[in-house]
DNA sequence: TATTATTTTGAGACAGTTTATCAATTTCAA
DNA sequence: TTGAAATTGATAAACTGTCTCAAAATAATA
């Protein structure tokens, strides 16, 4: 499994290194989990890992999760009352559509888009790492 | 202060008395101060008008900005861990040049990419009321 | 204007999510 | 292998937002 997500790791040890954290069991684990799906929550992963490692605390998701965002290989996402971790290795970058009537999410893609904000960002001196594209309003059903 | 904002004042009332709502001291005197914000959180809108009625409850600020809401005045975003009420009679959105290096926050707007969100928007049947769009990179100091 | 049914308020209890605390354990450089 | 420093797990605590309910305010009616 280690060698499944190398390029993650060499990033995650990367990090460690340049800030004297440790590389553990534990964030070993949660990354691979994390890194197998597309976005998910703290609470979620605390179940999902449960039946590997039973002692795993829920605390420590939340700071490695927290940690993956430092390192830049996850992205939290606030929604609803929850925070979602988004997998940032895990597609191209996606964006995303988001209906405040039901909470539904649609994730999409827009080169033009995406070409105009290096545009912007060159225009200011900017190089640009990620970014973070949120598109709030309401779906076709919602606005009945 | 009732004829300031006497547009917004009437949408609010129609949909009071479509719903058999009633309209309050309460409700007025938040309205009045929420359509001086571009944005605004619950508690930072209870701080606010402590001063004018002391006794004005938080959970009476909640209910009220929900309202708000419902009657097409406001829109809640999750920010952070908390939740902001946008205006949404208030234009001029800005979005977010944000250099990791030094923190430092530069503002654009860009219509033509506000003009591709909307095609994007209208292609999965969506109507956007608002969006945010964060750009996160170097500025060019940091970058050497 | 007085009556009355209905809605709203304020204060605090409560629930869900995330962070802080701290003794015990683990990591890793020497 | 040792030992300083970081991390963990368990839980307490903090935080945001909602619920409860008796008392007060509103608005329709007479």
């Amino acid at each position: 499994m280690a060698t499944k997500h190398a390029k993650e790791m060499a990033t995650l040890k990367e990090h460690l290194g340049k800030h004297q954290l440790k590389l553990t069991r534990q964030r070993e684990m949660i990354l691979d989990a994390f890194l197998r799906q597309e976005h998910i929550t703290a609470e979620a992963m605390y179940h999902q890992l449960a039946k590997a490692d039973p002692h795993l605390g829920l605390a420590t998701i939340y700071r490695t999760l927290n940690l993956f965002c430092d390192a830049g290989l996850a992205q939290a996402r606030h929604f609803g009352s929850q925070t979602k971790y988004d997998n940032v290795s895990h597609k191209g970058h996606h964006d995303h559509l988001i209906c405040t009537g039901c909470e539904k999410i649609v994730e999409f893609e827009n080169e033009e888009i995406e070409r105009l904000q290096e545009e912007v960002a060159a225009r200011n001196g900017f190089t640009i790492n990620t970014h973070r594209l949120e598109l709030y309003g309401l779906c076709s059903r919602c606005r009945h």
